[in-house]
DNA sequence: TATGAATGAGGGTTCATTCAT
DNA sequence: CATGAATGAACCCTCATTCAT
């Protein structure tokens, strides 16, 4: 009967929850799993989740409600468009190298149903950022003219399949540096005097 | 006690097994749903598939494998490497809107060793696609100088993110005219005396 | 693997469930015991019932059917009022006798809410076989003017209890013959002069 | 940190219990409900009963000689055997009316063995009460010559049956009265001359 | 005297897999 | 070829009980 404070293992569930769920999936990863990986009893589970889905969803918010801040830490007053997007890029990359298993957890999910919420409403937070960034860019003419909001949604996108493919495939290691250049090229303005609106 | 040739059976399933993978996962789909949405007994299963995982990533291959072929098919002999982009992306956005499930499982799965050699040689097959087309459009000067096997990389996995989010989210549906347009904004090159360098 | 007729396996898990219900209650009987008194695998249960609930409920109704049949038999078409209170009294005891489980499931169960449609009925149907009866007898003046309804429902729920009584205790053994007198002559004595004991 | 005397605890859970037990039976009661509707804690519940079964045949042997000692109050030294009756009877349903708890317990109980030998000294006891009655009446000649120990038992349990069904069905509220003239008057239309024998 | 976090056996239920038919 | 009854391990979850505080 370790006794413990409750905070304590609350956190322990948590982070060994969190290897679990990655590594197995909501489906395949079971309590028993779980309780142990968190080294705890299975009873234990219970004192501080009410059920599974309880403990996944928790888990969850609470990742994502910190990868938000990180995000709005690091971009802080950035002025420049380019640099903010580079940031952007190279952050989320180096959090999703640091935090595998969140991502994992997120490329992988089943009952896509639960969290769905958080997500959907971390996505859309986070496409806002870029939009933000974007538009700037736009205003100041230190980006191309441009669907705002098409172009956030690309670049959240394309930024998901990255950390995803970077996770799963060993030998997919990005060089975030390479991955903004590319984007940015698209993006920035090239002379001032090029006039047709690429489609 | 119905009468099918082996090979009718063997795709009814295939068609079953798609269908309730795409929708409750591997870890979600029971062979019993699997049975019922094929109109075959769970024994009948048996017969053609070792197991579920047999099942499972014979599916997975065989999917693929036809996507390899409409993509071989599609591109042709596309001179043009801007075209053949747009061509190769296109025509994923499409084939992944005709076979939500398809991608809805590559995207899902959680035992992402199953199938996973398959998947990992198709993603190579197709990094090496993408790669040919740069390597071309570089050597006839309709390209920036890059790494093209670190721009190949980014496309697809972007590529992998787009699908994915498009299928998951019902906000997220893209153009896929925009989305090449901003990959190839930043491959092309613009002038051969561009003088600052972008980093 | 032993095969069985799904009739023959069904019937061979009512049967060792009522055994283990009789013994330990709803809530105290588990599938794993049931599963073990029926010589099948846990697994099996489920092949014949939705759940512990459906299994109760169902063995529940099929026993009360056939006790309701029973009784219908006996009584027929018994003209003496008398002579009908005492049969179906004798054959209650018997049955109860001989379907000891029944009755100890009916006496001791919890979740009063299941099978308690069932049950209801039944009672209610029974109290209107013993409501015919008293009425006629009243009728023909073989009985003492009474509120019918209010005699049947003693007598139903005495029965009840009598019944209740010979399972759980061992040196409650009725004799059917005594317990009929007592409700058909009553205690007091009629006439101070009868010399003779009746019976 | 609520510091109570003792005494005063044990009292409480012992009313928390009854509730509990009373409406859950007592494998549905949990531990945790009863320390719940006691107001203690699920540790203070152990201070004062060894564990669950402990506390329950406390509970059951406590509130059985409190009736024991109402009945004997309620019939005092009467001496018509007809009104004893009528008391007992009378007395035994508002009890039960009062106390429905208890009685709900004693009839749905599970674990029969539980608590048994306490139930079954009280129903001996009760039933030397009612033999007593009756004993006298018989001598008195105020009563018909009878076998007054199965007679006894008869009463005993045919009340048991009454109280129950009073407490499990809503619409079998009992007239005491009816009940005990039927006891005490029989079924039968008495007339001096009747001449056939009742069986 | 009192607390409640911790334990783990055991509850109901599902499901991949087998095999007699 | 085809069936589906049968199996039992493993799932999620509950709960009586203990013990450090």
């Amino acid at each position: 009967m370790n006794k413990r404070s409750g905070k304590e293992s609350k956190k322990k569930i948590l982070s060994g929850a969190t290897k679990v769920f990655s590594e197995h999936g909501y489906k395949g990863a079971s309590m028993r799993m779980i309780a142990r990986s968190a080294d705890i009893s299975i009873g234990g589970l219970y004192l501080y989740f009410k059920n599974k889905e309880d403990l996944y969803t928790t888990l969850i918010r609470i990742r994502l409600n910190d990868l938000a801040g990180e995000t709005r830490e690091a971009l802080g007053d950035m002025d420049d468009p380019a640099e903010a997007i580079r940031t952007f890029i190279t952050m989320r990359v180096n959090y999703a190298k640091k935090h595998r298993e969140l991502f994992l957890i997120l490329g992988k999910e089943q009952p896509f149903t639960f969290g769905l919420k958080a997500r959907k409403q971390f996505f859309r937070e986070q496409r806002r950022v870029i939009e933000e960034i974007v538009r700037k860019g736009v205003a100041s003419g230190k980006m191309r003219n441009c669907k705002v909001e098409e172009v956030a949604k690309i670049i959240i996108c394309a930024l998901r399949g990255f950390i995803l493919s970077m996770l799963v495939e060993t030998d997919a290691l990005f060089s975030p540096g390479e991955c903004s250049t590319l984007f940015l090229e698209g993006l920035l303005a090239k002379e001032p005097e090029s006039p047709f609106p690429k489609r």
